[in-house]
DNA sequence: CATATTAGTCTGGTTAACCAATTATTGAAT
DNA sequence: ATTCAATAATTGGTTAACCAGACTAATATG
C-alpha cells in the first residue's frame, strides 16, 4: 500500500507556523505600525525554515493588508496597531474554505446591491456591455445550449456598473466556484433558463431606466426561482 | 535628475501581458475546462519571458480561480468554460485599486447582513469572543485612547458569528485598509468612540437574544453616525 | 495476449546564488 | 564640527539549476 504524502499540505502548516511566529514577534518586540520588520535572510534563520516559506507567509499577509513588502527597502508593518493584527491574524489562521451555501448567500447579497446601484451608475458603456451579455445567453439558450457562463457573464457586467470596485471584486472572486457548482449540480435547466432570458431583459431594462428599486425587486424574484432550486438540490 | 524607474511596475506590465497570451492561447487551442496548459517551462520560451513572471501570472489567475496549479502533473484550466474564462480575465485585467467609499459601501452592505445572521447561527464561543472585544473597546474608550482597532474587532467578531465564511473572509481583506483610512482622516473622535460603546453594546445584546431584526436595525443605526461622518470628511 | 514492472521523461515546486536599488557607513574636504 | 560624495552592506526580487512525485511507454513476465 502507499502513503500518499501531500507535501503541499506540510508547507501550509509551515506557512501557517510561521506566521504565529511572526505574530510573535511583532508582539514581543513590540512592533509598531509602519516598523520594519527583519529581512526575509534574518527570518528564516531565525525560524529555521527556508526563506521561500517565509516569502510565501509574508505574501499572505500581505494578501490581507497587514504587511508590505518593497523592493530593496524590507517588509513594513501596516498601518493597523498591534491589536488588530492579533486579532486578524487569529482570523485569518483560523479561516476556513467556502461552502456553497456561503458562496449563493453571499452572491445574493451583492448582486441585490450591485443592481441597484448599477440603476444608478450606470454610464452608457455600462449598457451597451450589458446588452451584449444579455443577447448572448438568450441567443446560447435558444439554442438549447447551456448557457451558465453566459448567464454569470450578465451578472458580472452589472457588477461592473454598479462602479463600486469592492464588490465588482468580490464579484469576481466568488463566480468560477459558483460556475463549478452550478454545472456539477446541473442547477440550470432548460426550462430555468427561459425564464432567465426574460428575467435578464427585465433587470436590463430597470437599470437602463436608472430605477433602482424595480432593479433590485427584479433581480431579487430572479434569484427567488434560484434560491428555491438550490435549496432543493442536496449539496 | 534621477529618473526613478518603478521595476515592479514593469513586471505588472508583464504580467498583464502574459495573461492575455495565456488568453489567447486557450482561445486558439481551444483548450475546454479540465485541460492542461501548456508547461510552464514551455510558456516561458513561447512567450518570451522568465518562467518567474509565467509563475506570476498563473498565481494571480489561480487566485480568481480560473485556474490550478497541480504540482508535479500541470496547471489545469477551472471548469468554468471559454466564454466565462474571457470575460472574467477581461474584467480582472480592467479592475482598479478600490476607493475608499466603495471599501465602506461595500463594509456597511457586508454588516447589515452578518449581524442578522450573527443573530441567528451564533454560538455560545461566538457569544463570549464578542463580549471580549466589546469589552476591550469599552475599556480602550474610557480610558480616552484611540480604539479604532478594537472597534473593527467587535465587527470581525460579528462577521465570524455570522457563520459565513465567505463574508468573514472579505469583512478580513477589506478590514485594514478600513482602519488605514480611519486614522487617516480620524473618521472616530472622542465623543463618537463614547457613543460608539452604548451602539455596540445594543448590538451585542440583539445577538445574544437571538433577534436578527433588532440586530440589523441597530448595526444600521451605528453605521448612521458613521455615514454621515465619512460623507462629511473630504477624501 | 494481458498484466505488472520499470526506466525515462515531464511536471510544478524549491533553493541557493545572483541582481539592482536602497540604506548605512565612512572619510575627505571645507 | 559639518557636509556630502564615495563606498560598503543590506534589502526584496529574480534566476537557473535542482528535486521529488507523476505520467508514459517500453519491456519483462505469467
Amino acid at each position: 500500500m502507499k502513503v500518499k504524502i501531500h507535501t503541499t499540505n506540510e508547507n501550509h502548516i509551515l506557512q501557517k507556523e510561521v506566521i504565529v511566529k511572526i505574530r510573535e514577534l511583532i508582539n514581543h518586540k513590540n512592533l509598531e505600525p509602519g516598523d520594519k520588520l527583519p529581512s526575509e535572510r534574518m527570518l528564516s534563520e531565525k525560524f529555521g525554515v527556508t526563506r521561500s516559506i517565509i516569502r510565501n507567509s509574508i505574501q499572505k499577509l500581505e494578501l490581507y493588508g497587514l504587511l508590505k513588502s518593497i523592493p530593496q527597502s524590507g517588509t513594513f508593518i501596516a498601518n493597523i496597531g498591534v491589536i488588530a493584527m492579533n486579532g486578524m491574524i487569529d482570523d485569518i489562521l483560523r479561516l476556513e474554505d467556502p461552502d456553497f451555501k456561503s458562496l449563493v448567500e453571499t452572491r445574493i447579497l451583492l448582486e441585490l446591491k450591485t443592481s441597484r446601484l448599477a440603476a444608478i451608475r450606470r454610464t452608457e458603456e455600462d449598457i451597451i456591455a450589458m446588452k451584449e451579455t444579455l443577447d448572448a445567453y438568450a441567443t446560447k439558450v435558444e439554442k438549447g445550449e447551456d448557457a451558465v457562463q453566459e448567464d454569470l457573464l450578465f451578472h458580472l457586467a452589472i457588477a461592473k456598473a454598479s462602479g463600486n470596485t469592492t464588490m465588482n471584486t468580490f464579484m469576481l472572486i466568488i463566480t468560477p466556484e459558483i460556475i463549478t457548482n452550478f454545472k456539477k449540480y446541473h442547477v440550470c435547466d432548460k426550462e430555468l433558463a427561459y425564464l432567465g432570458i426574460e428575467e435578464h431583459r427585465l433587470i436590463y431594462e430597470a437599470i437602463k431606466e436608472g430605477n433602482p428599486q424595480l432593479a433590485k425587486k427584479r433581480m431579487k424574484e430572479h434569484f427567488g426561482e434560484l434560491y428555491k432550486y438550490c435549496y432543493n438540490v442536496e449539496m
